[in-house]
DNA sequence: TAGATTGTTAATCGATTAACAATC
DNA sequence: TAGATTGTTAATCGATTAACAATC
């Protein structure tokens, strides 16, 4: 086995664990919000939505946070998770789009409390110029530049209509952003060493009525016995 | 091989196929709009953000509907998605919780243009009810049950505080509603065979800090060559 | 010491990908 | 027929999970 010198744990976290840190961290920090103090890997598991194996498989990447027989420490564990992610520190980032979607943003308070700092809002329709929205005055969108690099802005968000996300990832790239969360229903492309990561409401809609939809042919065939569960015909075509 | 009757076509598809489904989706309406007839998995890949060889992989759970040598016929492979997913008809869906995002999600045209059409807006908050948003009036939270039978409402979406957002479930499933769509920043529980799916935005930003920092850290080393790669002590504990 | 719980191993499962035979 | 492109195979990769030795 192979060990690092302390200054830099070791490393390479799976994509899979990074995306459930922070559902970690939250958890953690609803728990000590109800004053409790140390926590077995089952009762974080349950607080994350997880079970406990992955749980303890993920921290395990972080280093060996925990005590056996007795569980972790949840302020210390919090802050090491923290710190893994890099919300100890604060992140300025800028919001291009303002209309319902990046009105909403800007108004979400968890970003904020979770380290991220909105530093300016920018749309391109220049009649907005000026109005307030969650105490942040929105400027033209020509301002990207200058913004981001007065705040060294890494992160940037597109709430934009999808017609113009390329671009606004595009000049979000060319002034210096390197993550992007796009909330635009397009898919935009970036450089090689930039992220990017999407969110898209009626996607996520049309996920579930998938599933719906084949809860109702579940249901259907509960009502009718007789049909085969398979009615395969081997060596059929197509 | 084992092949089905063509009134149910060969099934289980894979989650990670599921996801992409509305995005292949998306992308054949963009090239349709663009007047595209016809299009090679190629095409459609690029226009979807993936590799053509996922793609055809992807496209094969669902049937044959390619033409070898030839392509895709846009609209055809259009509607069978379309089919596969479910949004050839229309889901109702209530939404729950109207304040800075429950506000974005009534206006999101994307939903009612994907056979999403909400049928009503709830809120706890008295004081609102009554008040037009989108065209929808907003009701008391109260009426839950009311609607959900009314409309034979399978899908909700639940844009509340994370405090209320466990009770909000509680109540949908006990109407009926068999799929959630969480933005609440919370953790909820459902039975057996109802689906949630959770939307998080401050989660996602902290999955991209992650990797700014790592970015960070690469620079850092860039600048100091004469750091080993890994400073790995053999033998060493922890 | 006995009981509890972590951190790790190893098996399993599911997803991705390149390559290519099938076939238009 | 020759060229193009699908649909499928098989190899690889990554994620999940149960089980348990390590150890508090």
């Amino acid at each position: 086995m192979t060990a690092r010198t302390s200054s830099e744990s070791a490393r390479v976290i799976p994509e899979a664990t990074v995306a459930r840190l922070p559902v970690y961290l939250r958890a953690l920090t609803a728990l000590a919000e109800r004053g409790i103090r140390t926590c077995s890997s089952e009762d974080l598991a349950a607080a994350a939505g997880v079970n406990s194996a992955k749980l303890r498989k993920d921290l395990s990447y972080l280093g060996s946070y925990g005590t056996r027989g007795v569980g972790y420490d949840v302020d210390y564990l919090r802050y090491q998770i923290a710190r893994e992610i890099g919300v100890t520190h604060d992140w300025p980032v800028v919001i291009v789009g303002i209309g319902n979607l990046g009105h909403a943003l800007a108004n979400y308070s968890g970003f904020r409390s979770r380290g991220f700092r909105v530093v300016a809002l920018l749309d391109a329709d220049l009649e907005r110029t000026g109005e307030l929205v969650a105490g942040v005055p929105v400027r033209p969108f020509d301002d990207l530049e200058a913004i981001a690099s007065e705040h060294s802005v890494a992160i940037g968000v597109i709430a934009t209509p999808a017609a113009a996300a390329q671009d606004v990832a595009d000049r979000m790239v060319a002034a210096g952003v390197t993550s992007i969360l796009n909330f635009a229903p397009a898919v935009i492309s970036v450089p090689e060493g930039v992220d990017v990561r999407k969110v898209d409401l009626s996607i996520e809609l049309q996920i579930l009525a998938y599933h719906e939809q084949r809860k109702a042919h579940e249901h259907a065939r509960d009502e009718h016995p007789d049909l085969p569960e398979m009615p395969a015909v081997v060596g059929g075509d197509q």
